[in-house]
RNA sequence: CGCGGAGUGGAGCAGCUUGGUAGCUCGUCGGGCUCAUAACCCGAAGGUCGCUGGUUCAAAUCCAGCCUCCGCAACCA
C-alpha cells in the first residue's frame, strides 16, 4: 500500500474576499501536495470554506439574500481563485455540507455524553438590540461596541467545553514535542501567552444566531464557530459518518498549514478537542508568517498607493499563474514574515523567470532549431566541461529534496536556480555559435545542446511542484513528460536523437516602469475590514438626541504620553474654567507637543471611564481614515463655549 | 521589568547552534559575447557585521548591559 500524505489549509471564511495571504497558504499547500504526489505518496489535499456565523448572516441580509445563496456565490468566487492559481485540491469541504453538519452534531453529542461539555450559565453584559454578549473588556465606555447602546448584566444558559482540564497536557505536549508546532518560536508564544496564564473553559454554544449547526441535544443552541470549523479536518475524511475508510487511511494529518494568526486555535482548541474525542493528534501544525505587499514607507514615498491587499485574480491575469506561484514561495523566508513590495514582484519575475530561466530555454531551443533543424543528432563529442553540468545537476537534486521535505521552499528554489545559472554560463564557455560555423565541430555542438536539454529537463522536473504548467511546456519542447520527482536524478535521458520544438515565450519580460505607471490608477485596494461601513452607518436621530451630546471647546493645557501604551496620550483640557483629564488614542498620529495651547472640541457629558488604569473624563473629536487620525481643532473658538 | 523576533556594503536576505578568509540576489560602474526575451558571461567598487564592555591567541558568531525597530498581548472613550 502506498504511503499517505494528508495536508490541509484553513477553511476560509465566506464573508468577504480572499487576499494574497490566503493565496500564499494555499499555493504552499498545493506545492507540497504536488511534490508528495511526485514522490509516490497517496495524497489528500484538503481546503474549503467556513460558512456559518453572525457575520455571514448579516452580510446576506444586507445583500437581500438567504445565507445559503450568499455563501454559494462566494464559494464560486473562491473556487475561481484557486483555479486561477492552479490549485489541485483533492477535496473541498464546506461547513454547510450535509455530512459535515451531521458529523459536527455527532461530535457534540459524543462530547456531551462523555461529560466534556456541560451546561452552565454564561455571564456577561448583554445588548438586547444586537442580541450579543460582551465581556467587560470588549465594552466601549461600558456600552455595546457594536451599536453604542447601553448593555445590562445578564446570564444565559450555555454549554461549555472543559478546555481548562487540558492545560497541563497541552503545555507538556508543546514542550516535549517540538515537531508538532513549527516554527518553534510559535510554541513559546502559545505556552507563555496563553497556556501558562491559564485556560478557561470554552463557551461552545450560541443562541444569538441561527446560521449555524444546531446542537443535537438542545437545538436552540448552535455550535461555536471554531468547533464547527476545526472539525472539518476530520469530517472531510468521514469522521462521524458511517464510512470512515478515509479517516483510517489518512489520519493523523501530516500538516495543518495555517497563518500565524490562527496558530492559537489550532494548537489549543483543536488539540484539546481531539484529546477529548480520543482521536490522535495531527503530526504537525505549521504556522507561517505573512507576506505583506508594500509597506507604508515604500508606497508613501513613491506615491504609488497602498497595495496591502492584492486581488489574486488580477495578479494571475496580468503576470501569469506560475509567475505568481513562484513569487509567493520564493520571497517568503522560512517561518518568518516577509515584507515585499510590488517592485520586488516585478523584478523577481524579470530576473529569475524571464532573464534566467525563460531565456535559457529560449536560446537553447532556438539554437537547436537554427543549427540542427530541431533535431539534435545522437552523434556527439563530449568534453570534460560537460561533466560539470552533470555534477551540478546531481548536487542540486540532492540538496533540493530535503528542502522540499521541510517546506523550505525559498531555499529549494534558490538551489534549483543554481543549475539554471550554471547552464547560462556553460553556453558562454562553449560558444555554440562558433562551433556552428565549423562542420567538424558539429558533433561537439550536438553534445553541448544535448547537455543543455538534459539539464533543463532536470530543472523542469524539480520546478514542477511550483510551476506545473510551465514545466510541462518546457518538457514538452523535448517531447517528454514528467511523472516522478526521482526523474531528476536520471541525467542522461536523451541519448538518442532529440526532437526539439519551439514553445511560446515562457515568461514575457515586463517593463517595470510602464507597469508601475499602469498600476497607479487601480492600486488602492483598501483593507475592507477596518472602516467597516456597517458600523459607520447609524440610524437617523432627531435633533433632541443630538442636543443630548454636550460638545464644548477646550484648550489643551498639557499633554503627555501614557507609559507603556503605544496609542494613548494624556491631556489636561481647560473647558472654560474647569480642567479635565482626557485620555485619547491618538499617539500613533500625533506628538504631545502638537497639542499644547490648541483648542479642540470635547464631548463633555460623556461618562468617565478608566483607561489603562487612569481616569478619562470626556473625549476629543477626531476623524479617522483607516489608521490615520485627524483631530478636529477649533483654534478660533473660545474655550468653554458650547458647540452645536 | 508581559511574550517573542530582528538590527550584516544603496535595497532585500544568508552566515551565529559547532568562534578562525563576511556570502547571496537586486542595483551601480567597467569589460566580453551576439545563440537568446536589450537577455547572457566576466570583473570592480561598496560593510568598524546596532552600541559598549567581557571571555579568548582569535568574536558577526559566546557572555553581560544598553539603544533602535517589528510582531503578539494590552490599548482606541
Amino acid at each position: 500500500m502506498k504511503k499517505t500524505f494528508y495536508i490541509t489549509t484553513p477553511i476560509y471564511y465566506t464573508s468577504g474576499h480572499l487576499h494574497i495571504g490566503n493565496s500564499y497558504t494555499t499555493v504552499a499547500a498545493d506545492t507540497m501536495a504536488r511534490y508528495k504526489r511526485m514522490r509516490g505518496y497517496d495524497v489528500m489535499f484538503l481546503t474549503g470554506t467556513d460558512e456559518h456565523g453572525q457575520k455571514v448572516e448579516r452580510k446576506a441580509l444586507e445583500a437581500g439574500k438567504t445565507p445559503q445563496q450568499f455563501v454559494d456565490e462566494i464559494v464560486d468566487d473562491i473556487k475561481n481563485i484557486w483555479k486561477s492559481l492552479n490549485i489541485d485540491y483533492d477535496k473541498f469541504i464546506r461547513t454547510t455540507d450535509d455530512y459535515h453538519v451531521r458529523a459536527v452534531q455527532k461530535i457534540y453529542q459524543k462530547l456531551y455524553e462523555k461529560g466534556e461539555i456541560y451546561k452552565s450559565e454564561y455571564e456577561g453584559m448583554y445588548c438586547s438590540p444586537c442580541e450579543a454578549f460582551w465581556t467587560e473588556h470588549q465594552l466601549i465606555d461600558g456600552k455595546c461596541p457594536d451599536c453604542g447602546r447601553p448593555v445590562e448584566p445578564a446570564r444565559e444558559e450555555s454549554y461549555f467545553f472543559r478546555l481548562s482540564k487540558y492545560q497541563d497536557r497541552l503545555i507538556e505536549l508543546l514542550e516535549t514535542n517540538p515537531q508538532i508546532l513549527q516554527p518553534e518560536s510559535r510554541a513559546k508564544e502559545m505556552i507563555n501567552n496563553f497556556l501558562k496564564p491559564g485556560l478557561e473553559d470554552l463557551c461552545v454554544s450560541r443562541t444569538s444566531l441561527k446560521w449555524g449547526v444546531p446542537l443535537p441535544f438542545d437545538p436552540k443552541h448552535v455550535a461555536y464557530v471554531w468547533i464547527d470549523a476545526l472539525s472539518n479536518y476530520v469530517t472531510a475524511l468521514g469522521y462521524g459518518s458511517d464510512d470512515d475508510r478515509e479517516m483510517k487511511k489518512y489520519w493523523p494529518c501530516d500538516i495543518h498549514l495555517v497563518g500565524k494568526d490562527i496558530v492559537r486555535f489550532h494548537t489549543i482548541i483543536w488539540f484539546a478537542l481531539l484529546m477529548a474525542l480520543d482521536v490522535d493528534l495531527p503530526k504537525q501544525v505549521y504556522g507561517h508568517g505573512w507576506l505583506q505587499m508594500n509597506g507604508d514607507k515604500v508606497s508613501k514615498s513613491k506615491g504609488s498607493g497602498d497595495l496591502n491587499i492584492v486581488d489574486p485574480l488580477v495578479l494571475t491575469e496580468r503576470y501569469g499563474t506560475d509567475a505568481i506561484r513562484y513569487f509567493l514561495l520564493r520571497e517568503m523566508p522560512f517561518g518568518a514574515d516577509g515584507e515585499y513590495n510590488f517592485e520586488a514582484l516585478l523584478s523577481r519575475i524579470n530576473s529569475d523567470l524571464a532573464n534566467d530561466l525563460g531565456n535559457l530555454v529560449s536560446r537553447t531551443v532556438a539554437m537547436a532549431e537554427k543549427y540542427f533543424d530541431g533535431k539534435i543528432p545522437a552523434e556527439r563529442r563530449t568534453a570534460p566541461l560537460d561533466l560539470e553540468i552533470e555534477t551540478v545537476a546531481g548536487d542540486v537534486y540532492r540538496a533540493t529534496t530535503p528542502f522540499m521535505d521541510s517546506m523550505t521552499f525559498s531555499s529549494a528554489l534558490t538551489e534549483i536556480f543554481k543549475l539554471v545559472s550554471r547552464c547560462n554560463k556553460y553556453i558562454d564557455e562553449t560558444s555554440p555559435w562558433i562551433l556552428a560555423k565549423n562542420p567538424e565541430d558539429l558533433p561537439r555542438l550536438a553534445a553541448v545542446l544535448a547537455q543543455l536539454c538534459q539539464a533543463i529537463r532536470v530543472v523542469a522536473v524539480l520546478l514542477t511542484p511550483f510551476m506545473p504548467e510551465t514545466c510541462n511546456r518546457i518538457i514538452g519542447c523535448f517531447g517528454g513528460t514528467v511523472e516522478r520527482w526521482e526523474d531528476a536524478a536520471n541525467f542522461h535521458c536523451f541519448a538518442s536523437e532529440i526532437s526539439v520544438h519551439k514553445c511560446e515565450n515562457l515568461f514575457p519580460r515586463i517593463d517595470i516602469k510602464k507597469e508601475l505607471e499602469a498600476l497607479k490608477p487601480m492600486s488602492p485596494v483598501k483593507k475592507e475590514t477596518k472602516p467597516d461601513p456597517d458600523k459607520e452607518a447609524l440610524t437617523e436621530i432627531g435633533i433632541d438626541d443630538f442636543l443630548n451630546v454636550e460638545l464644548r471647546v477646550g484648550k489643551i493645557i498639557s499633554c503627555e504620553p501614557v507609559p507603556k501604551s503605544s496609542k494613548l496620550l494624556k491631556l489636561q483640557v481647560d473647558l472654560g474654567g474647569q480642567v479635565r483629564q482626557i485620555l485619547s488614542g491618538i499617539a500613533k498620529c500625533y506628538l504631545p507637543s502638537a497639542f499644547i495651547g490648541r483648542n479642540v472640541i470635547v464631548v463633555k457629558n460623556l461618562k468617565p471611564a478608566k483607561i489603562f488604569g487612569q481616569e478619562s473624563c470626556g473625549m476629543l473629536l477626531a476623524s479617522s481614515h483607516g489608521d490615520e487620525i485627524q483631530v478636529v481643532f477649533a483654534d478660533q473658538a473660545i474655550p468653554g463655549d458650547r458647540v452645536r
